[in-house]
This record gives C-alpha cells, structure tokens and sequence, in this order.
DNA sequence: GCTTAAATATACCGTACGGTCTAATTAAGC
DNA sequence: GCTTAATTAGACCGTACGGTATATTTAAGC
C-alpha cells in the first residue's frame, strides 16, 4: 500500500485486483511454481509492467495470494459462526467454514488447501511457510476459544489440537481424492467427539 | 525394471542409486519444481547422460521418489509392527512408523510428508498423485485392519478414518512447526481414543 | 482542460530449465 | 582378452522463466 493515497478503493475490475485474481485461480489449480508470471497476465488481462507496478515479486504475490485465502476462510467462518445458535455448533462452524471453502473450488478443480499446497512449495526457512503455519494456529486458536464454554481449559487445549488434526487432515485427504466430501466426514467425526466429551 | 536382466543387484553405489538418493533429498527439502535436473546431477555426482539411461524423465524420477517413501515407510511400519505385543500397539506401531520417517528428516530439515507435499505440486490429474492418494489409502487399510481386532468392522471403519485424519493432520502441522514433536500428540491422541472405546 | 498517475504494448535481458547428441572412457561378463 | 554395456564430459538446443526499460496511451482529480 502506500502511494495509492486517494485512489484507494479503485474502480472496479483494477489491475491490481485482476491480477491477484488470477493468480489465485492458477496457484490453487496448477500449484505456484508451476504457475509462471505470463500465463498469470495473459489471463488477468494485464500488461506486464502492471503487475510489476502493483507487486514487487512473484514471491509477493504469492504472500498476497496466502493472506487472500486465510482472509476469505475467515469471512465464511465469521458468517457461519454468526448464525450458529449453541457452543457446539460454533465450534463446527469451522468445519462449515472448511467446507465451504472448499465446495467454493470444487467446480474448477478442488486440490485440497491453497494454504498447505503453498507452504509444500516453499522452502523450510520462508515467510510464507511461516504465515500459513500461524494462520493454522490461529484456526486451532479459534477452536479453543470456543471449547472453553464446553469444558476445562486443559480438556480444550487438547480437544482443540484433536479438531486441528481432524480438520486438516481431512482435508489433505479430500484434496486427493479430488473432492470435499471427506470434510462432512471429518465434521461428523468431531460433532461425535463433541456431544460423547 | 525389464531389462536390466542380470545385472538386477547392481554394484554398490551405481548411478541410478546415487540420483535417486540425491534426487530424493533435494525433492523432500527443497521442492520438486524447485530441484533442477542439474542440481540432482550435481549432488549425486553423476553425468547428466547416467540420468537419462535410468529415468525417462524428471517426472519419472519423481514417480520413483514417490514410491520409494511410501516403500521406506512401509519397512519402518513393518519393523515397528513386528515387535507390537498387542491389537492397540499394533495400531500404534502405524504412528510410530510415521515417527520415524519423521525423524529421519528432522536433521536435515523436516518439512511434513513428502508425498502431500509432492501431490500439492502436481497438477489435478496428475500419475503421481494419484499414487499418493493410494498410498494413503493403503494406510488407512492398515489401521483398519489392525482395528478389526478391537471391534466391528463398521466402528473400525469410522476409527481407521478418524485415525487417519489424526495422522495427516499432525504430519500437516508438524511440517509447518519444522518439528515432529506434533506427531507425539497425535500418537497420544489416538491411544486415548482407542483405549476409551 | 490541464495535470498527474495508472496502465498499456513491446522489445529486451540474463539465466536456468528439461532434454539431446556425440565421442570417449570405464568397467563388467563370458 | 574380447565384447558389450554403463558411464563419462561437455557442447548444444529451444524454450520459458522472472524481471526491466521505454515510450505511449488511457483515464481520473481538481
């Protein structure tokens, strides 16, 4: 951000905008290194230099990409979490949240988490490793938090790893069979846990 | 395989060894897309020539790095299960094999499952992941197994799967930690479960 | 309407990629 | 010791990569 100033909220359909669009579209489906800078203009419908005038890197706009993604899931949790009536369906609507992310890919080629398909590109050290592992703790986070109307702050703790697992487990799993109906299972799995603790 | 014919064994050290060994290191710690051919060659100390008379290509190559974890870690599942004493440590044994792989790479930097993290960069359809995808299935089978000595096969279809999750989903965090210690609690997590059910 | 900034097209850069060719060398099998 | 196969070094290929330079056009703000 920075010089943008006055023009903040662009018109509608800005490069910046089109560009990042695209290039989520082509991270998630074909993976990031396989995704190169042309191909993510041509379908952006952009010249080069703007996405150069709007990211300073690949690799930013692949850090843009990781934070997008965490965003969005935090929007869907944040409306299912809204209409959620009781402790436990809070605490699923992380699950709901998952699946709703994912039946939003499934049309154009689910593969599992943008989150963990990036951080399996990046080398140990890099920050965008780094971001998708604290935005998976602050989902384990979430998770807790909710389990404290349920039970002992020890018993959430553990109850909250237990649902992290189950969720991103499932969903490593449902990326490879190439769709998200293992996430309902996983959901299952956790009201189950729920409802017998 | 096919004609090699009697030259099966091969002499200690030859080429097709040394590049899959180094090809492997490289893949797990660095990324597939990242890895070139050269620095494979390089490492393995070997003429970029020896490549191409062992492997069709790099994507072969890759399917031979996929194969070889998953049959590295079925030697580890098979040490560990062949000194269990009971049902319950028989199912164990499948998490402590996961250890082990783990910890294996820990020294040289851990990075999670490198068949998820090969599958995150292969594209929808992709050989190879449809391969990873069997092999986790291959592991579920296992856990099911084991677990029809406990109980029914319905519960023990529902327990293989929730158990299955917990393993994927502690090998996906403890990647992004850098650490295996995540796979513990996962470990703990399933005795706990199996022992209450 | 003028100014200022964003976005454009296009040519270009060096480099690294996966892969091939050739010719020479090494080593194993009989 | 001869044959046969594996391995070697190194030049080479086309292509695609991430990124830059420049000059021009488009469009928004005042």
């Amino acid at each position: 951000m920075g010089t943008q100033g006055r023009n903040s909220g662009q018109r509608r359909g800005s490069a910046h905008d089109r560009i990042l669009d695209a290039a989520s579209r082509r991270f998630y489906t074909e993976g990031i290194a396989a995704t190169g800078i042309d191909a993510i203009i041509t379908e952006a419908g952009v010249a080069k230099m703007s996405l150069y005038n709007n990211f300073a890197s690949k690799s930013a706009l692949v850090e843009a990409y990781v934070e997008r993604r965490h965003a969005e899931w935090l929007a869907l949790y944040a409306t299912r979490r809204a209409t959620a009536a009781s402790p436990v369906e809070r605490i699923l609507a992380v699950f709901d949240a998952y699946i709703d992310h994912a039946e939003d890919a499934y049309d154009h080629g689910f593969r599992g988490c943008g989150l963990l398909n990036a951080a399996a590109e990046l080398p140990a050290g890099d920050a965008g490793r780094h971001a998708v592992r604290t935005h998976k703790e602050e989902v384990e986070g979430i998770l807790r938090g909710e389990l404290l109307a349920l039970t002992t702050p020890e018993r959430a703790d553990a109850l909250a790893t237990h649902l992290s697992f189950l969720l991103e487990g499932s969903m490593a799993r449902a990326g490879l069979a190439g769709a998200p109906d293992l996430l309902h299972t996983s959901r299952a799995l956790a009201a189950q846990l729920l409802t017998t603790a």
